[in-house]
DNA sequence: TGAATGACTTCGG
DNA sequence: CCCGAAGCCATTC
């Protein structure tokens, strides 16, 4: 790590940032916007590494069908459901519910 | 340098 | 959508 921020890494902190209240979106739709849809999975590491960082909401963060992947990751188990709930988002063995209604798009954020 | 790993995705059955 | 297997790619050992 030469710098302490790859522009990788910032990207997607900073769309993590840019998700709704309430919203989820997956791990490819961020990588693909940032033009590494092969890379999905470094989507989920910048998540790891923004960890640390409070501001970047990766429980609203999933995998491409809604699944809350990453809940082992996170401090406990039912912490980042809980989280999804507290914001309006039902969750489902793990799942999120309506998740093609709630998916939020980085393009959106063009809108 | 090379092998292993993983917060994923896609394909075939 | 479910299940199993392969692919991709950056990070770690």
């Amino acid at each position: 790590m030469t710098t302490k921020s790859d522009n990788f890494f910032k990207k997607v902190h900073e769309i993590a940032r840019l998700i709704p209240y309430g919203r989820v979106t997956s791990y490819g739709a961020i990588a693909k916007y940032l033009g590494a849809a092969r890379s999905a999975r470094m989507v989920g590491w910048a998540m790891n590494s923004s960890g640390n960082d409070e501001s970047i909401p990766a429980h609203r963060v999933v995998n491409r069908i809604g699944v809350l992947t990453g809940k082992n990751h996170f401090q406990g188990t039912s912490l980042m459901q809980q989280l999804l709930e507290n914001e309006g988002v039902e969750i489902k063995d793990h799942k999120v519910v309506n998740f093609e209604k709630l998916f939020w798009d980085p393009s959106q954020q063009l809108n």
